[in-house]
DNA sequence: ATCCTCAACGACATTTATTCTCACTTGGAG
DNA sequence: CTCCAAGTGAGAATAAATGTCGTTGAGGAT
């Protein structure tokens, strides 16, 4: 389904690094942290560093292949880029993470920054909801 | 233009809570760090730990008069919360913070939860902008 | 006004998330 | 196959925030 060259990215093709990457594009739960990445490692009996984790994640977001959030968890967590640009709404009960695209916000947002005579760079916006009864 | 009321908000009102109500309320920049309330209370003299800034905005945050903010920076801001809700934007070259308010924005947002079952509960959005040239 | 008690405080230790340091290893160009 | 800059692992270090605990002070009771 995909194929993400490291090299291309300009990542020299490290065992840390596919690894990681493999584990971003199998995992179910997209939206990852640092110390979940890590754990995963350790489950599989891969000896990579916590240190590793960070920079090589780190990297990935410079290089475009991954997403920092910051939700409201106190920790980032990440995600793969697969393009397609999404904002997240996060269930206060039970954490998960359900990505959403909405294109009239989109356009509001533009909007707005203008308006105020900026342009906008990024956003973002993370809907905190609970399963209505 | 305020008498915010700390007895009345169901704290004692001693003089750390005092103080840093008022260093709140009179500060030009409305977004302030733990440390930057700290470091105002230290050049006005008063003696008054970390610990208990802190704390203090913690309280006044379960108490509803303060906003606790993530932006991108790595720590929480605080900001007197005022009653008319709104949203943030950040100028990333100067840090500067501008809200604003969209009634659009807001609805959609409820729409979207409700669309995927959930009810809203709450809500982050910030732009990060930049001024047009 | 004075006393008394529990909430609140200050100092400092601790935790958590993340970054830094540095000696050792390795991918991959030549 | 060699070589060396880039990358890595272990553990120290940092930053933000919270916990601990003996002391203090706000404010209801006397």
């Amino acid at each position: 389904m995909e194929a993400i060259d490291l090299k291309k990215a300009g990542l020299k093709a490290t065992l840390p690094r596919i690894r990681i990457l493999q584990i971003l594009e199998a995992s179910a739960e997209s939206h990852l942290s640092a110390e979940d990445v890590y754990k995963t490692l350790l489950e599989a009996g891969e000896e990579v560093g916590l240190a590793t984790v960070y920079r090589v994640l780190t990297q990935f977001e410079s290089a475009g292949l991954v997403m920092r959030h910051n939700f409201d968890s106190g920790h980032s967590v990440f995600e793969l880029d697969r393009g397609e640009h999404h904002d997240h709404m996060v269930c206060v009960e039970s954490g998960k993470v359900i990505e959403f695209h909405n294109e009239d916000i989109e356009r509001l947002q533009q909007e707005i920054a203008a308006e105020h005579g900026y342009e906008l760079v990024e956003h973002s916006l993370v809907l905190y909801v609970k399963k209505k009864k």
